[in-house]
RNA sequence: GGGCCGGUAGCUCAAUCGGUAGAGCACUGCCCUUUUAAGGCAGGGGUUCUGGGUUCGAGUCCCAGCCGGCUCACCA
């Protein structure tokens, strides 16, 4: 590929590994025998002082990519950086020799580089690693960005997410806690008696979500198969074999557009317990968030955009109480009695319709088609007049029937189910419900949805004839939900992009002049 | 897919009204044995995203395209 590189900058650079192949050393090595990361040389020793350390040597051989350097004649130092630290040696030439002072002058910034030597404090006190021997291991043919700006370039960052992870240590940090925060799901999981399992990626059918799918080909078989949108009919025929909790972690693939809080791939958290409802889930949830919270940042608080949110106790609205409670015009909106009738949606979508067309700017009427069903326009109202407010964690429950083909109806209204949504920092983070068991009546939701697909809706659902074959041996009650990963790791990140929490966000291929 | 914004040296950024493309870091050479944005002296480095157009003259103005960002739609 073209590296947008001059020539002569990259051939510098080859002409130097030359030389340092000529000192005697191999270019590329095999291992080095490290005593310490660097982390554990500086939580080891950062607490000694110059006099404790001249007085009982400590020998290391350490490794790390070659950061900083400062030469002065015969002597000079760098940094190493490894592992998230950073360790400074001092390398003169007196201590070293002739050939190993030779290769510290041929170094560059990026090279990889082990050391052996003795710790000291300079006069400045910092612990550094006075060096007796040193190691190449690799050359940095490629010079990495300004030492103290940074990579800014966004489009960089992300193509080349190894060069913004050498030149960003807050990028490492993200990345970290991104990790901390699976972990302490599966611990919250595993101690609640959940079993971890994995279901295909790969499927015949595409179910248990809305939305388009990716589509792929299994040539000896010869069929088309979907990437997974998401795992949930497959979790819940495990409740139907037995599995009381089982749980999942793992990618998600949805053929949407892309945007700050959409990547094509995401990763998605689901979670079924037999004998539960939702109400037992939004239990659950309040308690996973704080224990995620207190595991990863140590509190219940944390701040996302400007706003201090807090995990200690979740708001509740059913979706026509949020519509009532956030719309846009004080006084002018329906209460809650006005909705009780599901047609009545319709009315208030014109007369919200009527205000947005008032308000102007940002804010557009909801696009809807003449003959949608009730359920799907209270959704759409409530979306456009209450998520943006939706800032502390908030249950949003009570959801119409069109929208949502898996879930148990309300006993005592069947234009509801039993199903909510855990809204934060203005981002739909969680969705869950009772789970519908009723082969029959999922049946007839499949048949509906069917109908809507043959209609052109293409995220409608599909009718998956074995997973009603498998509500018919019979499935436990349950309640069920999904947490979408990289909205929460968004979150207790600060992130205001999907992207900066995903390593390799998809972005369109680079085009290159040439190939080699 | 629509709207708005952006793309200048490897990186971070300048460039007045359309008038010879610059700086810092990085790189090269020389000096310097406790520096840390080390320092001093001297250098090299550009298809200004691409292709057209206007003009005596384009980084700058116009058109088209590519890539990215934000936003709307879709979606979680």
């Amino acid at each position: 590929m073209s590296t947008g590189e001059p020539e002569n900058l990259i051939q510098q650079r080859k002409k130097k590994l030359q030389a340092i192949a000529g000192l005697g050393f191999e270019t590329y090595p095999r291992r080095y025998a490290c005593t310490h990361t660097l982390p554990e040389i500086l939580s080891q020793y950062s607490a000694r002082g110059a006099v404790e350390l001249s007085a009982q040597k400590v020998s290391v051989r350490v490794a790390g990519r070659v950061m900083t350097i400062r030469p002065h004649g015969k002597a000079g130092f760098a940094h190493l950086q490894g592992d998230g630290a950073r360790l400074q040696i001092y390398v003169r030439l007196d201590a070293v020799g002739e050939r190993d002072f030779e290769l510290y002058k041929l170094l560059d910034l990026g090279d990889i580089l082990g050391v052996e030597g003795y710790l000291f404090r300079t006069k400045t006190g910092e612990l550094t690693v006075h060096a007796e021997r040193l190691q190449f291991l690799a050359k940095a043919l490629l010079p990495l960005p300004e030492k103290w700006h940074g990579l800014q370039d966004i489009e960089i960052r992300y193509r080349q997410r190894y060069v913004d992870l050498i030149a960003n240590e807050e990028v490492r940090r993200i990345f970290d806690r991104r990790t901390k925060i699976i972990r302490a799901i599966r611990e919250f999981l595993d101690a609640e008696g959940y079993l971890e399992v994995e279901t295909p990626m790969m499927q015949p059918l595409a179910g248990g979500a809305m939305a388009r799918p990716f589509v792929t080909h299994h040539n000896a078989l010869d069929i088309d198969l979907f990437l997974r949108i998401a795992p949930e009919l497959y979790l819940k025929r495990l409740t139907v074999g037995g599995l009381d909790r089982v749980y999942e972690i793992n990618r998600n693939f949805r053929n949407e557009g892309i945007s700050t809080q959409h990547n094509p791939e995401f990763t998605m958290l689901e979670f079924y317990q037999a004998y539960a409802d939702y109400r037992d889930m939004m239990a659950l949830t309040e308690r996973l968030l704080r224990h995620v919270g207190q595991a990863v940042l140590g509190a219940l608080e944390f701040e996302y955009e400007g706003t201090r949110i807090s995990l200690e106790k979740v708001q509740r609205y059913t979706m026509k109480e949020a519509v009532v409670a956030f719309w846009p015009e004080a006084g002018q909106g329906p209460k809650l009695e006005d909705l009780a009738e599901p047609r009545a949606s319709l009315r208030w979508a014109e007369a919200y319709n009527a205000w947005a067309a008032k308000a102007g700017g940002a804010h557009e009427p909801l696009a809807l088609a003449p003959d949608t069903a009730p359920g799907v326009v209270l959704q759409a109202l409530f979306e456009n007049v209450a998520e943006q407010h939706l800032v502390q964690p908030t249950f949003i429950y009570d959801f119409p029937l069109e929208v949502s083909p898996l879930s148990k109806q309300k006993p005592d209204d069947p234009n509801l189910v039993e199903r909510f949504e855990l809204y934060v920092g203005k981002m739909e983070i969680a969705n869950a419900f009772s789970e519908l068991n009723d082969p029959a009546e999922q049946r007839d939701r499949f048949e509906y949805q069917q109908m809507l697909r043959e209609k052109g809706d293409l995220t409608a659902h599909a009718i998956d004839e074995d997973y009603i074959r498998a509500l018919s041996y019979g499935m436990p009650p349950a309640g069920g939900e999904g947490i979408g990963i990289d909205r929460l790791t968004m979150l207790l990140t600060n992130s205001r992009s999907i992207r900066d929490v995903i390593l390799f966000p998809l972005l369109r291929p680079e085009k290159h002049a040439d190939e080699h």
